[in-house]
DNA sequence: CTGAATTTGTAGTCACCGATACAAAATGCC
DNA sequence: GGCATTTTGTATCGGTGACTACAAATTCAG
């Protein structure tokens, strides 16, 4: 037999996918969507433009593969911290202080201004295709949250995900304003304090 | 003595710069910074480009005064609510549940997305220039915060002033992504119903 | 009426955006 | 070797961004 090799037919490509992936994560996370060019992306990874439309299909399809990985690797684990069963008030609040923890910029990265959540900034930006993608997972998000709390407090579900989420948003975008590790952690215990306090007082089972 | 006429001395104006001012807010309040270009600002107020530059100087200026009208005009009174001696708790409550209800789409609005801080919102644009301006304003408002809670509370004043500066960004964010005046003002008052229990587990005086 | 002053409208400038045409280069298959 | 296949590099494309040069138009002062 001939070599079994995976590899296709034609020209070898210079770039690994995956790792070009990642320097995209990492450049749409510290500036934004819309502040990041395909100039930038294409130097940033080291290629030129036709392998990147080769490989990507386009700006917007590469943020949303970005989006995707971050849910893999430095998005927050809903399934982990809403685990059924869990007391809701403990759930939320420590939903609250992992979201301070992942939001804040880290110290040791190469690119300091990768703060906050890349879903929910990437929500508002100005491209419809890469707004509505963003906003597919932070939909995502707001739902589990909504179902969570609805299993054993169906009649505060809507107010306890509505306020947990405002004050998620709010950590991510003071995390890009500039708070670091232990105001936002501050912020996430003092929201927290109210979740089992307002728990009892709504349906006090 | 001939006429005391105001008027200068050239080609009267064919518009009049207060009102442009007006729509020049509205559509940077309904679509951001970003989104709106100078010919979107040129076409709604009804003249060309050479008038534009002559009279607001460039589009971030121009931003720069749509910013001073909104405090005049649609802004939170900071003086008012946070006036001296008002309990901390009262008058923080006060904060997030008129900034809830300032930030909510008006649905009688010509423009129903005009919803969100004009200054919150603008202080994330990508525009240097337009940024600074924006988030002068919010840093002003955020040290008005600090210094009404350290008048009585001074070891509170970060935390309290962090968590009621991450409530409102949170309450403008999901102002502009749907939430109504109803979801606003509920997520409002359970964010303040935290304030007064941690001051007393804080100073108990 | 003449001239200085100011705004107006037309028609551009230059830079950058996302995305591509095209041919040369590099591989596997036969 | 010869061919199909895929990627690569060069050089753009059309569109849009903020902004401006320039001369005609419109006013007041004398």
């Amino acid at each position: 037999m001939t070599t079994n090799s995976a590899r296709p037919r034609g020209r070898p490509r210079r770039f690994d996918p995956e790792q070009a992936l990642a320097v995209a994560q990492r450049l749409f996370h510290a500036r934004g969507y819309d502040a990041i060019s395909v100039a930038d992306l294409t130097e940033a990874i080291g290629i030129n433009p036709p392998s990147f439309y080769a490989a990507f299909g386009s700006k917007a399809a590469l943020y949303a593969s970005t989006l995707c990985r971050y849910t893999g690797t430095q998005g927050i684990p809903l399934t982990e911290i809403l685990r059924p069963g869990r007391p809701v008030d403990e759930a939320l609040s420590a939903l609250l202080e992992d979201a301070a923890r992942r939001y804040a910029a880290d110290p040791a990265a190469t690119d300091p201004a990768a703060a906050g959540c890349l879903a929910i900034e990437g929500a508002r930006c100005n491209d419809p295709e890469a707004r509505e993608a963003a906003c597919a997972l932070t939909a995502a998000g707001e739902d589990a949250i909504r179902r969570f709390v609805a299993a054993t407090h169906p009649e505060a579900a809507g107010r306890q995900a509505d306020y947990t989420l405002t004050v998620m948003t709010g950590l991510s975008t003071m995390a890009r304003q500039g708070h670091g590790l232990d105001r936002l952690l501050a912020t996430a215990r003092l929201a927290g304090s109210v979740l089992a306090e307002a728990l009892r007082a709504e349906a006090p089972c």
